[in-house]
DNA sequence: TGTATAAACATGTTATAACAAGTATTAAAA
DNA sequence: TTTTAATACTTGTTATAACATGTTTATACA
């Protein structure tokens, strides 16, 4: 088995993520099974397996027992400007992620968060103050305003037997999908730019990060 | 081949991260080769390898070709609370975790912040504003406050060819570890608890979380 | 000495094969 | 008609085998 190319199970893993991009499968659909696939492509089903693992773990499908491949819903926001956030990379990179809770409490309205979270000016909102750790290291201090209305939704359900997932899930069909990112990168650029208008700093960087979908994409810190 | 019990590579996942946290293996030790392994277990390769590919999806161990498996650090801080974070457990579960920018500034240092990320009391930070969004949904409002110290460091490397992981690696020696939750739930509980005692609220909403290594935690919403 | 090559050994990729186990449909039995 | 069993799918698990590719060490050559 010579690969000049990229190994087999690559190829595969961008034919079926273009697919279900460019929406020859949709949310919900169901892929040819495993060994309709070795057909096709002419290859063991080892290497099948090996590219719907990575589907899977990018989120693109999930599978089931008995059932088969499916097709997660697709990224509903592409336009929204996603930060780097050190945090999460770090994460994603594998590093513990901790956080210490520094407050936990109920505040009354805020006239910034309310519009946004699109809840009524008047209802109040859970703060979170914490602390994340990239292990021993402080790496940033989070504020998190939740809607109250969240742990109320999640109160209505039992707990014990459901996780919080599976209650999203079947009461607000969100559906799940992970491990990628489409962002577009124009809106961030010009939106930051004015940022940086108003703040006019020494230090820039500029940080690109790869994604198979979209290719590099840019972030400015200042 | 028969399973009676837990597939073999379960089996071998288990053994590896006991030993892994009984310290037979520490942090930066070489595995076995999966040569080893198959002898050792009685197993095919493809065993091992399923076995090991778990234990790197978890953050025991990471992999370099041609030269072997090895311990990743372990988690330094057992006792640190870590609190239910609505989008880290959707995010998790595979939602689309989108965000969205509102603010980017360079900030005046905050007597709270400083002391916490333990910089000088006088030294500025960059304050970021951000939406969190699962799928169409605004889930919460975020605001991180991260030391100007940060993008500082990263400006002085090469970010074209090297990621933010490899240079937190290579530069600051820390370590890479994912996927599991070691948390102690006691100093939660008593912190939260004080915080309830603040602010008495009518919903109280326990949420328990599965963790192999530590079994369950609770956390308390109010 | 210094460099290039080969060898040894690691993980990565892929093929073929077989049986286990979960799910749904269909056919047979009660 | 209802229940049970067979069966025909699906993905899950495992074995054996071979070669590709990356890394290090040792050897041979200049």
């Amino acid at each position: 088995m010579i690969h000049q190319d990229k190994p087999r199970y690559k190829q595969i893993v961008e034919h079926l993520s273009e697919a279900i991009n460019q929406k020859v499968y949709i949310a919900g659909d169901q892929l040819p099974s495993e060994k309709r696939m070795c057909d096709y492509y002419k290859v063991s089903r080892i290497t099948v397996r090996n590219a719907l693992k990575i589907l899977e773990g990018e989120g693109y499908i999930y599978k089931k027992q008995g059932l088969g491949a499916f097709v997660r819903d697709s990224n509903p926001e592409p336009n929204l400007v996603r930060l780097t956030d050190f945090s999460e990379d770090m994460r994603k990179a594998g590093l513990t992620s901790s956080s210490k809770l520094i407050s936990f409490k109920k505040v009354v309205a805020n006239s910034t968060v309310n519009p946004i979270l699109e809840i009524a000016p008047d209802k109040p909102l859970i703060k979170i103050e914490r602390i994340r750790y990239a292990n021993r290291i402080a790496i940033a201090f989070d504020t998190t305003w939740l809607p109250l209305h969240y742990g109320r939704l999640l109160m209505n359900h039992d707990l014990k037997k459901r996780t919080i997932y599976e209650i999203f899930e079947d009461e607000f069909q969100i559906p799940i999908r992970a491990g990628r990112y489409s962002i577009s990168a124009s809106t961030a650029d010009s939106r930051i730019a004015k940022l940086l208008a108003v703040d006019h700093e020494t230090a820039l960087l500029e940080i690109k990060r790869c994604s198979k979908t979209n290719g590099g994409k840019k972030f400015i810190i200042k």
